[in-house]
DNA sequence: TTGACAATTGAATAAGTATTCAACTATAAT
DNA sequence: ATTATAGTTGAATACTTATTCAATTGTCAA
């Protein structure tokens, strides 16, 4: 039998398989771009942020008081939706409301929705 | 001026919005429960995984040759993907077979690959 | 310009989690 | 029975990350 030509610590594999999909994976780039995105709804604060900006525009008081949680940790939430590109903003006087930034976010939550209903 | 009802560290809020707002928040256990299933889609070993299990069904084996990865960390991984219902698995002989048991997970990954080329 | 407040930010802490390592189980073959 | 290999599992480690706290910035009003 030929020496194994992959990464692993096992033997047998089945060569055509692997081969077959390993073909078909997309460059780790996209996988991490992809994972990256995935996080950015896999945290409770985030999705009831985004959420919640599906329903209004608003403030980060706002936000904080829907949430029950710390005008700082909303910030650095926001922050983090900001750099993503997720939602976006605009200040008025000393308030800087907040608005979502990307059509895809209602979907997926649509999606994860149906996910948890149908299990 | 009444005195601020919502705990948060700050005074003035857009009272209506956030009433608004809240009346149409689902309840926590949705969130949580979301938040949970996006955050399995959030790791790229777990995306991996799932992508190549979606080209075709594979043992462990296969599946951390495709990605060069340990069998264990692999086998550790899909254990997380089994008990939250996204793989299912049989053995056959020595060998365990896993596949995809979740028919979200197509939809998520192209909803997911779409965002990342639109941006 | 001073005071008040919304918001942001950096550093520190605390909590969560992915991978490694070693031990173990299950199955098949000799 | 014994050996070899696929796979699982628990504990430990290393890494990531969410929240808190304190300090700072930006804007408005007096």
């Amino acid at each position: 039998m030929s020496k194994n030509e992959f990464i692993c610590d096992c033997n047998i594999i089945h060569e055509g398989i692997v081969k077959d999909t390993l073909s078909k994976m997309p460059e780790d780039d996209i996988f991490n771009k992809l994972a990256e995105f995935f996080k950015i709804l896999g945290d409770t604060t985030r999705s009831k942020i985004l959420f919640a900006l599906d329903q209004n525009e608003m403030c980060v008081c706002d936000i904080a008081n829907v949430l029950g949680m710390s005008k700082s940790s909303i910030s650095h939430q926001l922050g983090t939706l900001r750099r993503m590109n997720i939602v976006k903003c605009r200040r008025q006087g000393k308030e800087v409301y907040y608005t979502i930034d990307d059509e895809h976010v209602k979907g997926l939550f649509e999606l994860g929705i149906e996910h948890i209903e149908h299990k």
